[in-house]
DNA sequence: GCCAACGTTGGC
DNA sequence: GCCAACGTTGGC
């Protein structure tokens, strides 16, 4: 299984709509960046995902599950783009903030912290437990 | 609200 | 194919 990060303005689509989805979860759609796009194309049904909130937020706040590997994106004619579904998991008990990642040598590498615009990117598994401990959350 | 970083576009 | 101009994103 491999880890990924999902990043979204919390007013256009926040952890509390992607909850409201439940089971059935929602498209992860709108990207329009070949980067991003690759990595959903990597994503496999049941690989996992943080799900963080840029702009006023800037913070970790749930996980996702990939419950549907690459497809047309729905939102476009254009058959480049391409997204994956997802659905809320479990909430963290308590959000990740980005100056608590960035306060963590060992998470210095992520693209958050150095690419902090690519949307969609990979989480190592390291990564991924420090993260959820951070959060007191199950990983 | 500002600004830096980055990706995309379009002219040459 | 290069590069300048422009638009968008996201952190501060």
């Amino acid at each position: 299984m491999r880890y990924w990060l999902f990043k979204s303005e919390p007013d256009t689509w926040g952890w509390p709509a992607q909850v409201a989805k439940g089971d059935a979860g929602e498209e992860w759609d709108g990207v329009r960046n070949y980067q991003a796009r690759n990595f959903m194309r990597e994503m496999r049904l049941g690989d996992r995902g943080f799900f963080y909130h840029s702009q006023s937020d800037k913070a970790v706040v749930g996980i996702v599950e990939v419950i549907k590997e690459a497809h047309p994106d729905s939102s476009t004619d254009d058959l480049r783009w391409e997204c994956v579904d997802i659905k809320a998991l479990r909430p963290f008990s308590q959000p990740v903030t980005l100056a608590m990642i960035k306060s963590d040598p060992r998470l210095a590498e992520m693209p958050l912290v150095k690419s902090p615009r690519l949307s969609v990117q990979p989480v190592a598994k390291d990564e991924w437990d420090i993260i959820c401990a951070m959060g007191k959350t199950k990983s």
